[in-house]
RNA sequence: AGCGAGGUAGCUCAAUUGGCAGAGCAGGUGCCUUUGGAGCACAAGGUUAAAGGUUCGAGUCCUUUCCUCGCUGCCA
């Protein structure tokens, strides 16, 4: 991981702000509070990447706050998830585990503080009722008939209400502030409502629960954060969050809102998500099409990568989209760096090196990593019959295919040079082997009459390569914005080929022992993980990211040299 | 004009708080070669949303206009 440089943005101008004048004594405490309602992913990064970093740089601790104040939506298995997925990603809360629901009998107290002081009311309006009285956007609201009750009756509702007296939606608690207010957030806000589910963690316990405003503040106070960072949905509500701390008179930490990543070709909402996976458009949180944690962990993504990818989008109070490839780009960045390289043959095409002794088998030495010494060299099998990729041959090629082809010189990596002397086809005409011979002074790849070969192939020996499976991954959308067109689902735009799925590949015998998890370049053409399905009989391997591919990018440019475009002249 | 936030290169962000608008990524061109990868070099990219004002000097301060986003859950 890179160094530990101080990163200045504008949250660090307002906790520097704070530094000087002595608001928190210099102190520096943050939270990442996870509603567990779904898995991790990417856009959360961000923010743990923040809250964990800040109190990092600046010698302070970041606390682990599950938001647990709905028990409709929340579930164990995603509580678990998320430790998980955090502990993977590098950070650590030791034994600061909260949960919102650990504050449930001081929050109590705190709302029955702001009955006694004429705040909070019991209000019976119906939900529908509660709508129409709320005004609207542009048009104030009007009181609650119930809203001046008095203090004991308040008491006494509200004793009701948390002894289960009431039904769902019969009752609910409500602070007292402006019905007219521009501010939504303010007029008259719930602090209770009645919920008749088991809560994952208080069971039976309670019948009411505290809304997310009226729990988040008050759990900030009591954990002594300092900066309670969030995203910018919540602008509007910072003058809840005061006004509560200011009206119970409890310490009072800054909240601090910041503009949440948005990634193109994907969607992020949990909403969503959770409709990819109960719709069976991908096979679980953890398909590594999802840009949940779970997900990019098993398409092969790396901690380092997705923290370095945090760090380099910046924060910022404007909304915007990071293009995907800049993900992509951190994760090459990382295994350029990091993973072992070995051949594998996606699409072989056979090949019988004519002059090459029958039965001989050559250990052949290759490096593991070329951008890292220490990574060592492993023997690679050679012999008479190979395999190479069937995209580097062509027949009749053309310009600037400078790979395999009739009476042309070649390149194997870490073996020898070969020249393809004859093609053989099925009766359909398709190319089904092709016979080289080899020069034996260029063992190794290196010629000693100094001459050169404008290409290097990768290859496997035929006796001795393993089969494996291969899933390539492509982006799960085929548009950059999935959710733009209101007209249609997000669905629509599912890519069709976005898992294309290979068996048999081939691959070198190294990776027999590759476990789960662990990481390679395929030489040429891509880097890949291996993946939990995976066994010792069936090797199985999730492509990560292909490699950049200037060929297939010229290619696509289109013949190419009569194209001396004139350039520039505004 | 309900309230709030925000507009700097194609994208994400800087600009020492009023002092010559800079980086990374993407795109372009070229070099290199035991990965057509990696790497290296170079060039390009801007009326700082617009107009006016204050000032020796404005991306930064003031005024106005335009545009974008969030908010009318008993979700978080």
């Amino acid at each position: 991981m890179s160094a530990n440089e101080t990163k200045k943005h504008f949250i660090t101008d307002i906790i520097d702000g704070h530094a000087e004048s002595g608001r928190f004594d210099g102190k520096v405490h943050t939270r990442f509070p996870p509603e567990p309602n779904g898995y991790l992913h990417i856009g959360h990064a961000k923010s743990i990447c923040l809250n964990f970093g800040i109190a990092e740089q600046y010698g302070g601790l970041c606390n682990l706050r599950f938001d647990d104040t709905n028990p409709a939506k929340e579930e164990q298995e995603y509580i678990d998830a998320i430790c998980e997925d955090l502990r993977w990603l590098g950070y650590d809360w030791d034994d600061r585990l909260y949960f919102a629901s650990d504050y449930f009998d001081q929050l109590y107290e705190m709302a029955i503080e702001l009955i006694q002081i004429g705040k909070a009311y019991v209000d019976e309006l119906s939900q529908d009722e509660i709508r129409q009285y709320r005004g609207t956007l542009t048009r104030p609201g009007l009181e609650s008939p119930y809203r001046n009750r008095p203090v004991e009756e308040n008491l006494a509702l509200f004793e009701k209400m948390r002894a289960g007296a009431f039904k769902e939606g019969e009752a609910v608690l409500r602070a007292k502030i402006d019905m007219s207010s521009g501010n939504i957030n303010l007029r008259d806000p719930v602090m209770y409502r009645i919920l008749d589910a088991p809560h994952p963690r208080t069971g039976a316990k309670w019948k009411i629960y505290p809304m997310y405003d009226f729990a988040h503040g008050q759990s900030d106070s009591i954990e002594g954060i300092t900066h309670s960072i969030c995203t910018l949905e919540y602008e509007d509500h910072r003058p809840l969050y005061d006004w509560y701390l200011d009206n119970i008179e409890i310490y009072h930490p800054q909240q601090i809102e910041f503009a949440r990543l948005e990634l193109s070709h994907t969607v992020l909402s949990k909403r969503k998500l959770i409709r990819l996976v109960q719709e069976k458009h991908v096979s679980g949180w953890d398909d590594p099409r999802m840009p949940t944690i779970a997900g990019l962990r098993r398409r092969g993504y790396s901690p380092e990568a997705i923290r370095q990818f945090c760090e380099d989008t910046g924060v910022g109070k404007v909304k915007g989209v990071v293009a995907f490839h800049k993900l992509e780009y951190h994760i090459r960045q990382h295994l350029n760096k990091t993973a072992d390289r070995v051949m594998a043959v996606l699409n072989p095409l056979k090949v019988v090196i004519e002059n090459y002794p029958d039965d001989l088998v050559e250990e052949l030495e290759a490096i593991n990593n070329p951008e890292d010494e220490s990574a060592g060299r492993r023997k690679a099998p050679f012999s008479k019959v190979i395999y190479i990729e069937r995209d580097d041959f062509m027949e009749d090629p053309p310009r600037k295919f400078f790979r395999l082809a009739p009476g042309r010189e070649v390149r194997l990596r870490y073996a020898y040079f070969i020249t393809c002397s004859d093609v053989i086809k099925d009766e359909d005409g398709e190319i089904v082997e092709l016979r080289c011979t080899y020069d034996p002074a260029t063992r190794g790849g290196a010629a000693p009459d100094g001459r050169r070969v404008k290409a290097t192939l990768h290859w496997v020996s035929a006796g001795q390569a393993l089969k494996a499976e291969a899933r390539l991954y492509d982006s799960l959308f085929t548009v950059e914005d999935p959710e733009a067109d209101s007209q249609k689902d997000f669905t629509d735009f599912i890519n069709p080929d976005s898992l294309r799925v290979l068996y048999p590949v081939l691959v070198e015998p190294s990776l027999r022992q590759a476990k789960s998890g662990d990481r390679f370049q395929f030489e040429r053409l891509a880097y890949f993980v291996v993946d939990p399905d995976s066994s010792p009989e069936k090797l199985v391997f999730n492509r990560t990211v292909a490699l950049r591919d200037q060929w297939s990018k010229a290619r696509k440019k289109g013949g190419g040299q009569a194209r001396k475009k004139q350039r520039g002249k505004r």
